[in-house]
DNA sequence: TTGAATAAAGAACAATTGTTCTCTATAATG
DNA sequence: CATTATAGAGAACAATTGTTCTTTATTCAA
C-alpha cells in the first residue's frame, strides 16, 4: 500500500478517543499525530471521513463514525469458524446506546411475576420503560392498576380498553384486568435486560 | 424544590447527547435550553459539574461523567398515594456497568432461532456471553459445534457432555447435540439485552 | 421596607476553531 | 530528463469557543 497510511493516524486516534472519549480539535489532533500543519491534519481528517471512520457532528465538530470502532478482527478466532456471528461488532456495542433512545424519558422496572413469560419477560428481568401515556393496541405496556405498577399486553374490545397477560401455560391465573374507570398507562416497553445469576458451582459436574 | 431545576436541562442534554453522541458548545447548549446568556448556560455546564453529570476533557470540552448514564429504576407505587406523587426512590443504574463485570472477556451475540424460548431467550436478543471454555452443568452455554456458534443447556448422562434445547413446544424441531469428538465451549450465558421495535402504528386502535 | 439570594441577560475578550489558499519538498512514473 | 501526484508546511481569516465581569429582574425571608 504507497498510499497515505490513514490507519497509522486513525490507530493514534482510536487509543485517544478510548482514553478521552472525545475527538479533539485539529490543534490536538496535529499534536497527537505529530503534524506541524493544522491544514494537513485537516486533510487526514477529511479522508477518515470519507472512508467512513469519522463523521460530521453538529457545530462543525468531528464524531466517530461506525466504522471507527470496528475492530478489524479483535478476535483471535481459529480460522474456519464462521465470522458472521461477529459482524455486530460486540464487543464495542455501548449497550447504553443501543438500548435507550431517550435517556430523560426512559427508566428501569423490576419484573414480577411470570405473567408476561411468552413474550420471554421473565420474573427478575428488568424491562426498559419509555415514558408516555398513550399507546397501541398489542402493545406492551407499563400501566397502573389499582395504585401498582403491571406489565401487559394493552387490548381493546367493544367494552373497552383492557389489559391482557401472556401466559399460556397459566392462563387461569391471569385474567383479563379491566380497570373501574381509567386506564392509565404509565409507559411503552421497548426493551429489556437480564442478569442471571450463574448458579453454584456444583463440583464434579462440571467441563 | 425553589433550587434551580438542573434535571430539566440534565434530561435535554441527555437526549441531545443520545441522537448526536456529543456534548455541544455553550452556544448550541444555550439554543437547546432556550437560554439567551451564554454565560448561563456556561453556569448550568458547572453545576453540572459539580454533580458529577459532566466532567471536563481536554481542549476546554466537555464531556460526560459516569453519572450522566446512569438511569433510574422505577419501584412500586406507595398504596393509598395518589398516582402522582410515584415513590421515585430514585435508585440509579448504570446499564453497562450492571450488566457486564468483566468488560474485557465479555462479549455479545445475537440470538438465532427459538431453540431457547422456554429461559426467556428469543430470536433478535442479544445474549451476553462472558469467555470462558468451561462451564458447570445446567448453564447456559455459546458452544462451538461443527465450526457454528449454538447457545444451548450443557448436559451431562452416562455417555458425556452433550447440549439440550429448551423449546418444549418444538422440542421435536431441537434433538440433544452429541459432538462428534470434542465439545468446545466459548462462553458462558450471564444476561441478555433486547430492543424491542414498535410495532407498526395501526391508527385507530390506540389509546 | 430592606436585603439578600437566585435566575438570567449582556457585553466583551483573548484564544482557538475549522477551513481555504498557496507554497515546497519528496518520490514515483513516463 | 521532465512531469505529476503525494505528503506536508505556512499563512491567513472569519467565526466560534470558553470564560469573566457587570447589570437586571425576580423571589423570598427578615
Amino acid at each position: 500500500m504507497q498510499q497515505l497510511d490513514i490507519f497509522a493516524y486513525l490507530g493514534k486516534l482510536q487509543d485517544y478517543f478510548a482514553r478521552e472519549k472525545i475527538i479533539p480539535s485539529t490543534t490536538q489532533l496535529s499534536a497527537l499525530w505529530n503534524v506541524k500543519a493544522r491544514s494537513w491534519t485537516h486533510q487526514i481528517v477529511q479522508r477518515l471521513k470519507e472512508e467512513g471512520f469519522l463523521e460530521n457532528a453538529p457545530g462543525g465538530r468531528v464524531r466517530p463514525a461506525p466504522r471507527f470502532f470496528e475492530r478489524t478482527v479483535g478476535h483471535r478466532v481459529r480460522a474456519g469458524l464462521p465470522q458472521q456471528a461477529f459482524d455486530v461488532q460486540p464487543e464495542l456495542l455501548r449497550i447504553d446506546d443501543y438500548l435507550i433512545e431517550k435517556p430523560s424519558q426512559t427508566i428501569l422496572f423490576p419484573v414480577k411475576g411470570d405473567s408476561m413469560v411468552d413474550l420471554g419477560i421473565l420474573e427478575g428481568d428488568m424491562v426498559i420503560i419509555e415514558r408516555g401515556n398513550t399507546a397501541p393496541v398489542g402493545q406492551v405496556v407499563l400501566a397502573i392498576v389499582d395504585n401498582e405498577f403491571t406489565l401487559k399486553v394493552l387490548a381493546r374490545d367493544q367494552e373497552g380498553y383492557y389489559l391482557e397477560a401472556r401466559n399460556e401455560k397459566h392462563s387461569g391465573d391471569y385474567p383479563p384486568i379491566r380497570p373501574g374507570q381509567k386506564l392509565e398507562i404509565y409507559g411503552l416497553y421497548v426493551g429489556l435486560i437480564r442478569k442471571t445469576h450463574p448458579a453454584g458451582h456444583r463440583p464434579g459436574s462440571h467441563l
